[in-house]
DNA sequence: TATACCCCTTACGTCAACGTAAAGGCAAGC
DNA sequence: GCTTGCCTTTACGTTGACGTAAGGGGTATA
């Protein structure tokens, strides 16, 4: 075994530092004229600098200036929120897009406002039918966890009570190294 | 304007066309032996063959064969379905593939069925927080809706009721192009 | 027997959503 | 003043999930 570990980081951008904040003035939370550096809101949302410029460059944000630096107020990062969790629920970068730019059309006339209720309702309904799927597929899951629990009850209850915990009472009980499971497989 | 109007088809394997079962045996749906051509599963599913052929290469789907053809059985038809819907609720191939090699692990030992269990019950823990996700979405573009709907109440009740009709109302409302819409954009 | 559909395989192309590298600028701290 | 760390831009690379084309074969119908 070699003495130095390896280092599990994998590229540049992704590697984030703590953040003492410069500015006083930014310390202070709940002020909504509050902004952010790209890195501050990285590291809260867990996304890399790249892909907050790659949606700015899709026209999904649009932080200021301050010179050639970005500044990131609580409307972008609110966006931002809004294009997170949009991805999270299956929506392309260009739907979410198109989203935001519904919502952002502020009085952009009645005709507009018509045709952007029309597309939210049917964004809801998507999204409800996706919901089905998505307890559909639980469902499924669950019964597969049932018949599996069934079958440990049987064989192996000891396996059984909390499966977080399993690999060291696998360890205690196979007096061998966890390894062994997979002389067992088919 | 031309006279021939050009032909919306995108390519080959798309183009599906009427399926007269040749086979009587074929015919009789109930029968849990029913085998499937590829092209009947692609109709019925709205895939392309491709698409199946692909699956298969990524160990998703083995149907048997019939000389060179691909035969579906039912069992094969069913995987499709999981398939299909892990895909809409937003799991990679791979990850399908894992979930379904886990279904298939047929007592593959008591200590893979206690890890295939631990699987199950992080898959359906993701899942319960997208269905998290998909609720707030859709309380976002509900609210959207909201503001939309008091928004076209004071300004034009008329295009309120039915969303999916505004075009023909708007039309004859307007007396003019549905494009006139363009000129209020900001 | 030619045409129309169906099937197959191999293989290169494509699109989204970034990753990663290269090259350089500004500010703080030693 | 040099290094460190953050920021910038441009630009090429990558991965997943297929699309599409090319080339060839089986069967049934006109």
């Amino acid at each position: 075994m070699p003495i130095e570990y390896s280092r599990p980081e994998r590229y540049n951008e992704a590697r984030y530092h703590d953040l003492r904040p410069a500015d006083p003035r930014r310390t202070d939370l709940r002020r909504p004229e509050r902004s952010f550096t790209i890195r501050q809101l990285c590291v809260e949302f867990s996304v890399t600098p790249r892909a907050l410029r790659f949606y700015e460059d899709k026209g999904l944000l649009f932080p200021a200036r301050d010179g050639m630096n970005r500044v990131y107020s609580t409307r972008d990062r609110a966006r931002l929120q809004l294009i997170l969790r949009g991805k999270r629920v299956g929506f392309s970068l260009s739907e979410i897009r198109e989203i935001l730019d519904l919502y952002d059309e502020k009085d952009g006339g009645a005709v507009q406002a018509a045709r952007s209720l029309k597309k939210f309702r049917e964004r809801i309904e998507a999204l409800k039918q996706q919901r089905e799927d998505i307890d559909g597929a639980i469902q499924n899951l669950e019964e597969g966890c049932v018949r599996l629990e069934r079958q440990l009850t049987e064989s192996r209850p000891d396996l059984l009570p909390r499966a977080e915990a399993y690999d060291s009472v696998l360890r205690a009980r196979l007096d061998g190294p966890a390894d062994a499971a997979l002389a067992l497989s088919k």
